[in-house]
DNA sequence: GTCTATAGTGCGATAGAC
DNA sequence: GTCTATCGCACTATAGAC
């Protein structure tokens, strides 16, 4: 397949590197364009000149060409966590794991983030891939915070809150006409967390 | 399929009324015993003597054979939200749902929700059809917040907040060993949870 | 109730990198 | 020689179309 290979000065051929990248990027087109089951996972591969074979190579199923590279965001969120002041409250470690992930949103990457959305809010299967993911998230949060002595189900209960105040000011930041940065949102919406909670 | 006919006095023959149920309880213990996906639809049918097209008939797809019958348990949870008091502040909204589902999870109830549990917890596919399911019912919350004049991102939060006490609460119920009720350990998990934003 | 498209898997073959 | 990315082919099961 010659759209997959380069050749170097040589002569010599060599499979193009970033594959996946071109994998993914053109799952996302498609899936925008066409929608996500009117996309076969041979068509995605064939507009990067490669074969169905070689696509589930690369991700396990069709959904999860559209969430690899989540894995920056999980570690800055887990990294916010842990490098969160020992014997913090529970609350705090979720506050600063926030904080972290936040710097993973920022303003320029909004399109991108909205063109995505878009494409997952139009599917059920691309939905409940994205809650799964978020609920794994909170486990590992749960476990984390298990981890520095937090006891049950204080930990679960905190790390939940913390991807449920991700997930409503990511909803919040890619709104329409939304400004605010994702620092600023997710601040806003765990103060309001907080008050809920005093509120009764 | 003569195991899917009665025979009434006239004569006359019907389809045998509980399908659905039969093949619920059907697919139940076959997931159980060989496994979610080493199951197939086809098997699930044959074993209550019907075909595949029925299985599909009843259910859109394989999953949902372990969720419906969920409808009564959604309904309690947002009846107990419903008539709560008018003006009450979101959360006091939240547990009154809460305290409406419970009645759905009686003790008699919790060795079949520990099976089926058992085969969700053994398969990826069926996580996430159950996050899904529980994150619509947290949207319809919302929705019913909104509607009594809460706003965002309190209504969103507050909703969110009820579902995860129920889904912890849910987990530390079947738990082994676990003899309380649901509303006993649902008030319980609640309470933690408003402590959880008070310590800070 | 049958027919078909597509997701996803298993295995063998190829070809370049090392 | 090993390792890794790819192709190609055969296959099953889901799910939807007819």
């Amino acid at each position: 397949m010659s759209a997959s290979v380069i050749t170097y000065a040589g002569g010599m051929v060599r499979w193009e590197p970033g594959t996946r990248e071109r994998l993914q990027a053109a799952a996302l087109d498609l899936f925008a364009t066409r929608g996500f089951e009117q996309t076969t996972a041979a068509e995605i591969a064939q507009s990067v000149g490669l074969t169905e074979r070689t696509f589930f190579r690369h991700f396990p199923d069709k959904r999860e060409a559209l969430f690899h590279g989540q894995e920056l965001f999980v570690a800055a969120f887990l990294t916010g966590a842990r490098e969160s002041q020992a014997g913090a409250p529970p609350l705090e470690v979720v506050r600063a794991a926030l904080a972290s992930a936040a710097t993973f949103f920022a303003d320029e990457r909004r399109p991108h983030s909205r063109r995505r959305q878009t494409v997952i809010d139009a599917n059920p299967a691309l939905q409940e891939r994205e809650r799964h993911k978020m609920v794994g998230l909170a486990d590992t949060l749960g476990d984390l915070l298990r981890d520095r002595g937090v006891a049950e189900p204080a930990a679960t209960l905190a790390a939940r809150m913390g991807t449920t105040v991700f997930e409503v000011s990511f909803a919040t930041w890619i709104a329409a006409g939304e400004e605010r940065s994702m620092a600023e949102i997710q601040s806003a919406v765990f103060a309001e967390l907080v008050a809920l909670a005093q509120d009764r």
